[in-house]
DNA sequence: CGTTCTGTTGATCGAACTCAACTAGTGTGG
DNA sequence: CCACACTAGTTGAGTTCGATCAACAGAACG
């Protein structure tokens, strides 16, 4: 990456915001001005139904662009609220725009962690069309769990999921009821074990198949992007 | 827009390709050098999991970009397929790399369709996970109908699906002969009307609100992008 | 030290699936 | 030109998965 890349995606992170667990960062029909950086903790994006039911589309983890749909959309057309205690850093859609302009392979690679972004969420809508509740539930626990690890690839099999089982079943289009009834059964079959809000995988290759898991984790191919540009 | 990026929007579209109905125009794991925009036709997206079942994540009208995910994998993660006869143009990524380095603003504009495309797919996402098959059923209908009218404003509340209800179902998530039902029950609520493949909406306010339908269409708004570059 | 949140468990209900049979339209090859 | 096959749609009967309702236990918390 070049000095000048380097400078630009400083100027994304210089303004800091905290946010408590449960804490909205933005409400669905906001004006959308701002876009955000997730710098610690773990957010959530969602959308509430006429009906009251919430569906979460998105866990969001350090690293993740936030609201990036400001780009298009004047309003939010989702919320996001804070999963546990978290930082973000702000900045103001005109800084994306002069990125846009003056660091074109910078701008790539955003649109590009977006694209990774929107594959996710098409394995996720395969899934809740075309999964069993266990599937679903197993595949959360491996999402959350791959996401952990690569903030520390020291991470074991053994991990805090840090979601209610509510929440476990707002991602997964579920009852909290079910939730409980799903993560038990993969209890029994020895798959996972439990204790205290500690998940552990006990034999993660039959996990990922119950999950009809697909690793897209093959690395990414930026190589066709232009050249760096000067200074 | 300015003449240069007429220009570069005219040189995405030098080679066409033809598609006959059923034909696939990208696989699953394909190597993706190749990216694509629909001229003429319907297709769709979709992948097919484990158990055979297929999930259909998209439906594609002119206009549309197809396999953007090109720029982060080099693998399509979706397959694509035709279902009416189709005329697609096809053009290499560095092309795209061209356009990112050289026509900031236009390139912008491709980030934001696809934004509003990811904001379609999260609006398809809550309705699996949270609303009812008649919904879901609903949804579709007026998606695509929608859709038609772009290209063709003169379109009223009468139009030809080109679906089966087999497709309709992959794309909800539910099996043909259940959507066949639901299709019928928004028939004796009169609030379709059907006769050989043509739908027609008896009351497009009330099957909106069956649909648990949410209109995006409010306008994009771009102002915040860099001027045009010269020539 | 009550109140609230989260998790657990049982009983019952209902939406959507599965299986199966049948019809109508559309080719299509002999 | 017809017989056969194939696709798409329709309908009924029975089953199952996950929702709903309800009750309770423990932890967290002000």
């Amino acid at each position: 990456m070049s000095p000048a890349e380097t400078a630009a995606l400083h100027r994304l992170e210089e303004r800091e915001r905290t946010l408590r667990r449960g804490a909205a960062l933005v409400r669905e029909n906001d004006a959308a001005t701002e876009l955000f950086i997730l710098k610690r903790g773990m957010m959530m994006s969602f959308v509430i139904l006429d009906d009251g039911s919430r569906q979460i589309l998105r866990f969001l983890f350090p690293g993740d662009m936030i609201a990036l749909s400001a780009i298009a959309y004047p309003r939010a057309p989702e919320s996001v609220a804070a999963l546990s205690d978290s930082v973000v850093c702000a900045f103001e859609r005109p800084l994306l725009a002069r990125i846009a302009a003056d660091q074109p392979r910078l701008f790539a690679a955003v649109v590009a962690l977006d694209q990774m972004e929107r594959v996710a969420l098409t394995d996720r809508l395969a899934g809740l069309g075309r999964t069993s509740a266990k599937a679903r539930v197993a595949s959360v626990l491996l999402e959350v769990r791959n996401r952990l690890r690569r903030l520390d690839p020291a991470l074991g099999d053994s991990f805090v999921p840090g979601l209610t089982q509510e929440e476990i079943g707002d991602a997964t289009g579920l009852t909290a009821v079910h939730v409980n009834r799903m993560l038990r059964q993969l209890e029994e079959e020895r798959l996972i074990a439990r204790e205290s809000g500690r998940v552990t995988f006990l034999d993660e290759a039959r996990l990922a198949r119950a999950a009809n898991h697909v690793d897209r984790l093959s690395g990414l191919d930026l190589s066709w992007l232009p050249a760096p540009t000067a200074g």
